[in-house]
DNA sequence: CTGAAAGCGCTTACAG
DNA sequence: CTGAAAGCGCTTACAG
């Protein structure tokens, strides 16, 4: 009973052995408890079966649903996931891309992928290089400007639903909150609202569109600030729900009632929002199917089996309660 | 540069190197991009620096604020965070440990722990001592059965005082929703309420206590189900917040206005909380803390120090809008 | 101060 | 079918 041949049997190999001899092996690993050495496996150039994910906050639930999907993927495939939290810092970000190189990660996803900022793509191109060279799976699933396999949530059709909406509701002046400018994610939702008031004839007002950081606090600031210097608007349209929270809350204290006074819609549509007075009307980024595909996309590539399944997943308009006819309230009934 | 050499100046190591070679070799390191290989480090008996976290779901609020705080300590200290979501598991919690073991994990967080399955316990203690035995800390951050070393919220206090609150505003009959019975967290605050209630003479109705299993939508049938079955009571008292969001919800739905017609408390203060219609009246855990404090006591453990900070973390009431004097609405001025 | 060498615990050609 | 041995990339006594 040689280590070789308990390696062998551990490993399922196709190198034979007896099945007297496989019995012995077994009978001993359960005697003794025996757990074999993931980190000698993995210097022995075996898949280390870890995989790190690139998020922003992990309390933030727009990220924890996508890693809600990706271990629904992960763990069947006795993938071990090691939770990245950036907060949006390109050198934190750098750290962790070298410190999954250093662990032979097989798999890196990006979440949040897609930080804009000059330099810093060219350093995360390169790790990514070393770590794709040494045969791990990197995927994002995020717009960006690096050329690795992405899944991205299309949400431009999603947007042009959302306008019809709410140009269908009367609405004609609007606000817009943005997301970091940086961010490609806003960047492309920025541009799918604008094209899509275009073909109303509506152009935006410069002083609405303000920048809440895809952040709830700074939404709610941003929201009263508008309203302060005296900005017309009878509907706000944020990049993401978390800021469209902050603008329900922020209303509530300046006393306007949504939708009569305003309407406020997101874009994700995370769990709270039907939790919220009113609900909001939001587009559907499907999370949890993100980065289960995402998962997938990473599986298939260290497999070398080709991916059939699409790469952008439809987002669709989910209405509720935070939009409404120009100054007539709720489209769905008063309260 | 002998590979020892390189060694020694990437471990700042004690042994003397000549200050020209050792700027040869970070010289050579900044060329190469070098990266050293985590897995050979580990293997030669390097501290691994990989923590696993063990959760019940990421997406639930209540972890992802822990981990939240575990990695505000983790990650300043070179850890990298295994996020283990075993879903209250047994199997699955316990393969996760064993992986752990085989990854050399320098330590393990349970934060949900304490399943009280029988045999379970057993087997984990086992693989809990194996890991100790090889130079690990394991930590627990809720009340367990497991002789190791713990950071737990305390709850009782805050409890009562909910009670005092409660009773003071005229309750006298409850609803309880509990969470899984073998969970001794939830067996602890029931235990808490129990004693509280009774220092006021009020014994809870059996039919009145209910299992919502920690979830929101089972608390939600629960509390439609109490409602049909005729059983009375001004206030549920729900044993966390995901389930008082559920009855939020279910209330409206049966027609009924918190704090008006029912008072509603939850206990742990999630995020949320603060948003929902009416806000929820709980006890607060401060969850951050909890996990910033565990991830302090596995470095201390691990660099053999001794922990000073208390291992009790103090939970106090917050009144907000969701419970008011019996059959006369919110305490704090009607809508 | 520098380097050669053993050892960590696996995997996997290679020899038998 | 079994086992001895090289090798993965580090760390760390040990010798010089």
């Amino acid at each position: 009973m040689s280590i070789g041949t308990v390696s062998r049997v551990l490993n399922n190999s196709d190198h034979p052995v007896h099945p007297a001899t496989r019995e012995r092996v077994l009978a001993a690993i359960r005697a003794l408890d025996f757990e074999p050495n993931a980190l000698a496996r993995g210097l022995s150039g075996r898949r280390t079966q870890i995989l790190g994910v690139v998020v922003h906050d992990i309390t933030d639930d727009y990220f924890n649903e996508i890693v809600r999907g990706i271990d629904e993927v992960a763990r069947p495939a006795g993938y071990l996931v090691l939770v990245l939290s950036s907060y949006r810092d390109p050198e934190l970000e750098l750290d962790y891309v070298r410190r999954m190189r250093s662990q032979h990660a097989d798999g890196i996803i990006f979440v949040g992928g897609g930080l804009q900022v000059p330099g810093h793509v060219d350093r995360l191109r390169r790790q990514v290089e070393a770590i794709e060279a040494e045969g791990g799976a990197v995927v994002m699933l995020a717009p960006n400007d690096l050329p690795w396999p992405s899944i991205v949530p299309d949400t431009d059709a999603g947007i042009a639903e959302l306008v019809e909406h709410l140009v269908g509701l009367g609405h004609r002046s609007f606000a817009m909150l943005t997301g970091p400018d940086h961010l490609k994610t806003s960047v492309e939702r920025a541009a799918a609202f604008r094209s899509a008031l275009a073909r109303h004839g509506i152009a935006l007002d410069p002083r609405a569109v303000v920048s809440g950081g895809f952040e709830r606090l700074q939404a709610a600031e941003a929201l009263e600030r508008l309203v302060e210097q005296g900005v017309r608007f009878t509907a706000v349209v944020c990049l993401n729900d978390q800021m469209a929270v902050g603008c329900l809350q922020a209303a509530r204290r300046l006393g306007l009632r949504v939708p009569r006074d305003l309407s406020v819609t997101g874009i994700d549509d995370l769990p709270v929002t039907e939790l919220l007075d009113p609900p909001l009307t939001t587009v559907r980024v499907p999370m949890r199917e993100l980065g289960r595909r995402g998962m997938e996309l990473v599986l298939s590539r260290l497999e070398e089996r080709p991916f059939e399944a699409p790469t952008a997943l439809a987002c669709e308009l989910v209405v509720r309660g935070s939009t409404g006819r120009v100054g007539r309230g709720s489209r769905k009934g008063e309260r």
